[in-house]
DNA sequence: GTATCAATGCGACGTTGTATCACTGCGACG
DNA sequence: CGTCGCAGTGATACAACGTCGCATTGATAC
C-alpha cells in the first residue's frame, strides 16, 4: 500500500509541486479506509477549494495513487490504490467496501478476446458487484 | 439483434404501455448504428420531452433492449443491445464504435475470483478500451 | 531577494440526470 | 359508448458532479 511519503515523492518526482493543499488531500485520503466521494473529501477539507480537490484527485488518479471506482448505479467513488498496479474491484452493495484483486488468467482471457477481434487493447476495466464475505456472515 | 417489433412486444409483455413517445424513441434507436448519448437522442426527437427520453432509456435498459456503455473518460453512451444477453464491450477510442462479445472463459475467471474471496457475485462489468480493426487498417 | 510560473480559490457555468406536479390519453369496465 | 383510474407525459425547477476563467498566492530557481 502507498504511504504518504511514497505519494509525496511520486508527486515531486514527476515534476509536480508538493503544496499544502495537496498534502492535506493526501493526508485525508491516508486516514480513510473506505472508498470516498469528492463531496466527502470536500467536507473534511473546508479550508481547501472545491476545484482544488477535484484537480488534486484527477492528478492522483493519473499517478495511480488513487483509483476511480465505478459503482453499479453509475455513481463514482475513489480509493487509495493499494498496489499501485493494474487490478480489478470487488464492490459490496451492502457495505460499500471495495477490495482489489489481480488475476493473470482473467487478464489473459481479456487479451485473447481483443486479439480475436483484431482489437488493439489499450486498457480495460472489470468490476464485480455483489455481497462481500463479511456482510454475508453478518446477515 | 432486437427488432422494433421485438422490443415493442417486450414492452407490452412486461406490462408497460407502448405509447407514441416510446415508439418514437425505439424508432430513433433502431435507425442508429453508433452508440448514442441521451443528448443526441433528444436533438433527434424535438417533440418529445427531455425527461421522457431519460425515463424511456432507463426503462429500455431494464428490459435489456439498450445497454449502457461506460467510456474510458467517464462519459456514458447507450447502444441497442444486439444479443439481449450478458456481454462485454470492445470500445474504440478512435471512432467510438462499440462491439459486443461474450466469452464463457472470461465469465468463469470472474466467477472464480469472486468465489476465492467468498464474494457473492450479483453482476459484473467488463469494458475493453483501445483501437478497433477498422481504424487500425485505416491509419 | 526576486522573478517566474505552477497552483489555488472563487464563482460562474455546463452537463447530466431527477423530482414535482398538473395534464393527457390509453384501456378497462359497466 | 361514456367515464373512470392510472400510467405516462411535458415543463420546469432542482440537484449532483465537474470544469473554466481569472485574479491572486506561493514554491522554486537563480
Amino acid at each position: 500500500m502507498s504511504t504518504i511519503p511514497d505519494s509525496s515523492d511520486r508527486l515531486e518526482d514527476t515534476g509536480y509541486r508538493l503544496t499544502a493543499p495537496r498534502r492535506a488531500v493526501l493526508d485525508a485520503i491516508a486516514r480513510t479506509n473506505r472508498p470516498f466521494t469528492i463531496e466527502e473529501l470536500n467536507d473534511r477539507l473546508p479550508n481547501i477549494g472545491r476545484a482544488t480537490v477535484f484537480r488534486t484527485i484527477k492528478l492522483l488518479q493519473e499517478l495511480d495513487i488513487v483509483c476511480r471506482v465505478p459503482l453499479e448505479d453509475g455513481g463514482i467513488r475513489y480509493e487509495r490504490s493499494r498496489s499501485g498496479r493494474h487490478h480489478h474491484h470487488l464492490i459490496c452493495s451492502e457495505c460499500g467496501s471495495v477490495t482489489e484483486f489481480s488475476d493473470p488468467t482473467l487478464d489473459e482471457a481479456i487479451e485473447q478476446n481483443a486479439e480475436a477481434a483484431s482489437f488493439e487493447l489499450d486498457s480495460h476495466s472489470t468490476e464485480l458487484y455483489g455481497c462481500c464475505d463479511r456482510c454475508r456472515q453478518g446477515s
